[in-house]
DNA sequence: ATAAATTTAGACACTATTGTCTAATTCGTC
DNA sequence: GACGAATTAGACAATAGTGTCTAAATTTAT
């Protein structure tokens, strides 16, 4: 976090760096002390910043927050999109491939510190700031959603699952992969990559027995129809 | 003695209606505003009682707000079991049962009045009360998750599921009924009865095409096997 | 009816926090 | 090294909230 090498000065940063110090230790805070809890000085401080530059940086202490989810959002849709474009479009092997894109999609978008702060404001102030969480709905959910969903589409269509509805299936996909992350996430906390592994493992072959062709689609494709029980 | 029929004064109520009231009001505040947020004087005036009896019930800020949350905690819990009790252990119709099963978690566990707070203040002030919520996990999740599993064991017992890892299978069950519901829960809305139905029906179809036979266990087992594609 | 317990409004001391201001310092850049 | 811009510590007024205390009013039980 801070390297003070320096044996006695403290080693400057430049503006843009304070800029993006405050940002981190806004979102830490907030977070972790709710927007009515945090105060500006434990943000300075855990910032490493006079509190006065945070009010030239911000203005207030509401429109610092608004930033700070501004930038939660705009990250946490990044990640998820650099994700997405990771989705087993011609899998060699369904499960797993299913299996290491949901461990992704969990490690990189919603386990990380952005995805775990994101969510926890969006809980915790967004009955508060419905404008604001109206814009992370439209831009969040309301764009990686169908972006997933025309994936598996995509994959149904080649042969590779018996899909009716690509939204619904999406959806479920993703409550899968989580289902047994909820309780760690209601309390906070991060799950470590063994419950993640785990999790996605029981989700993807639970997603698999509902929407998996019996057998891989290349091989029922050259065999045609054997249509086993 | 029981008689509220004066015209011009406000209906007085008892010590006890004054203790539920402050607990309503509490709970109300709470949720909304987080703790931090919260003050004594909104409660009390949303209680429609003196501050000083809130002191005088609770002693301070923080018993108050632990008292709330344990009697959440308690409340939803019997809501919980009391709804387990009426899992479908002989379905006339497996699907239309479970469908059925999960809209009534839903509505009277997960989305009512009770269920709603209870969750928006663990996600919020779980990591604040380390040792609260643990007492929660251990009395929540911790005692109703293995209740379901034994019920859908039983089920699977019985013929009419084709079930592993009950205790997966449980978590799952729970995940898909809400899969649809996420995005509103996020922002601390209440899903209306059709939204619930939906994502039950949903969820319920996508758990049976994993779990369930191919006939009803009934059929089953008088057709022994017949086996079809 | 009367006594005991509870509730009430309001004042109160105390603390915490926001946001502003200033004067000195440090930084980036030429 | 010199200049303007950014940053700093600290004081500051203004506001808001907690928890206590009082004396009067009201409720409950005897």
């Amino acid at each position: 976090m801070k390297h003070d090498v320096s044996p006695d000065t403290i080693p400057p940063r430049s503006h843009e760096a304070k800029r993006a110090s405050i940002m981190d230790a806004a979102g830490e805070v907030f977070c972790r002390e709710s927007f009515a809890g945090a105060n500006i000085d434990m943000i300075a401080a855990e910032a490493g910043v006079s509190r006065q530059t945070i009010y030239n940086h911000h203005g207030d202490k509401e429109k610092l927050f608004v930033a700070i989810v501004r930038d939660l959002t705009e990250r946490c849709n990044a990640g998820i999109f650099a994700t997405i474009s990771t989705f087993p479009d011609q899998p060699k092997d369904l499960e797993a491939d299913l299996i290491a894109f949901a461990v992704r999609m969990n490690r990189n978008c919603i386990c990380n510190r952005d995805g775990k702060f994101l969510r926890k404001l969006i809980q915790t102030e967004g009955e508060r700031y419905p404008e604001l969480f109206a814009e992370w709905r439209e831009q969040g959910p309301g764009r990686t959603w169908p972006a997933i969903a025309a994936r598996f589409a995509r994959l149904a269509h080649a042969g590779f699952l018996d899909i009716e509805d690509p939204d619904v299936a999406a959806r479920q996909f993703l409550a899968l992969a989580n289902a047994e992350l909820q309780t760690t996430f209601m309390l906070g906390g991060t799950p470590d990559d063994d419950e993640v592994l785990q999790s996605a493992t029981h989700g993807v072959r639970t997603f698999l027995r509902a929407f998996g062709k019996r057998q891989p689609a290349a091989e029922a494709q050259k065999h045609s129809a054997l249509a086993g029980a």
